[in-house]
DNA sequence: CGAGATCCCACCCCTACAGGTGTGGCGGGG
DNA sequence: CCCCGCCACACCTGTAGGGGTGGGATCTCG
């Protein structure tokens, strides 16, 4: 009924616009096709186009969602690259890393929206719509986001996580992130730089992970990112 | 001609004998091909009939031939298992590692010949045959060897190397056997134990490597491994 | 023949990096 | 309240790795 509900107001709000074509951005196949998942029960508001693993953008789309997990964050070329591409449209930021630097270099860069992964599904698919519409949007989930703005904070729906390879094997996202990083080759110290944490937090996260993966050295963890998924794919899925 | 006259002394010598048949084992598909290789031209005196990967014998044959490339010695349990088998026939071991204690453990554990790398295809050849008639042999390369016995050292025809993962990136036997147990999650203590070296040449070995590979860490290192084919492997290959 | 290269093997000194043990704070959810 | 995830810290030990050295055996070439 409260679904029914859902589909009929959306229906009425977006009556008579197109849905805003979407390419997924990261290089781990389980998390794009997490996003995917997560985007779906938004269909006729947002279009998954592509999902891009390692590859740049192969069609034109209205916006393209760059997801961080084990990514080069803003402040490295990587997104540079998305944001030189004809074809990506608006680029989108979608990230555990909220820091203010990082938001801002975002923004110079012309990134058009800087989201948090704490959003819900619904939120993600306003801003989407927001930052197709023209507008840029930054979502840290800080409370003070957008002073004296669009107040009506009621329970989202549709889920918050998206998904990371790891996950079924116990993993938080961190830990995953971190454990990818590692079967990358980087070191702890390239690891903090990259992730935006202190040595201290990365080591302890590669404690509580190694704990989980059952390994403990790294040469072990290597292996185990190798067999788990934790080395990152590369392809491009079209889906329309 | 050499090559006819060889032929036709080998084919009287062995008048009315039936060939060796012989199942190769070690974990790495490389190394029992190379093997393979190097016996082909003897393959009327000892035919392989299967190259096994990290999977026991699976037909009635007259001899096993060992490697212990980046395997257990004889002093693990993992000879224990060849020798176990109904099938394997007369258990032979090839290793570089000819240290006087494997050799009596091999001998005290029922193995019927311990031969040194260092040997021609041609004396492994008659190796073979030798244990297939009962004997057992030992050749580790020392020329103290079989003292009294079989003085007609002449110059051997065949090639006297192998093959092993890593070897076409222009890694030595030992220095890929290192970078295999690398690859395998050993430390560099563990390996040391395994090979039958000091810390130290392990050490030195893994520097050496590591400038031929490109890499300055162990993460890399194992990442390179597994794209150069130094993880075991796993399958058997029946010939005959 | 001697020199040089290569491989196997070993050693020393030293620094850098990884990892174990333990601690604590904050926010959110049950 | 407890638990979990994210984040951070301190202290300390263990492991890895760089630079350098040298010996023995074998092979190739001048």
């Amino acid at each position: 009924m409260t679904q029914s509900q859902t589909e009929t107001t959306s229906t009425a709000r977006d009556e008579g616009r197109a849905a805003v074509t979407v390419a997924l951005a990261n290089d781990y196949e389980v998390v794009v096709q997490g996003l995917e998942r997560m985007l779906a029960p938004y269909g006729v508001r947002v279009e998954v186009a592509e999902l891009d693993m390692n590859m740049p953008v192969g069609q034109p789309v209205d916006v393209t969602l760059y997801d961080t997990f084990s990514q080069p964050q803003v402040d490295r070329d990587a997104i540079d690259r998305i944001l030189a591409s004809p074809w990506a449209g608006k680029v989108v930021v979608y990230t555990w890393n909220v820091q203010a630097a990082l938001v801002s270099t975002a923004l110079e860069k012309g990134v058009a929206g800087y989201l948090s992964k704490t959003l819900s599904a619904e939120e993600l698919v306003d801003a989407l719509e927001r930052v197709h519409r023209g507008e840029v949007v930054v979502l840290t989930g800080d409370p003070d986001d957008e002073p004296g703005e669009d107040d009506d904070h009621e329970p989202s729906e549709g889920p918050t996580a998206g998904d990371w390879p790891g996950r079924e094997q116990g993993l938080t996202a961190r830990e995953a992130e971190v454990v990818a990083l590692i079967t990358q080759g980087l070191s702890n110290q390239e690891i903090a730089e990259r992730s935006y944490l202190s040595i201290n937090s990365v080591k302890s996260y590669i404690k509580a992970a190694y704990r989980k993966m059952g390994v403990d050295s790294r040469t072990k963890a290597v292996l185990w990112g190798v067999e788990h998924g934790l080395t990152p794919d590369r392809g491009r899925r079209i889906v329309r």
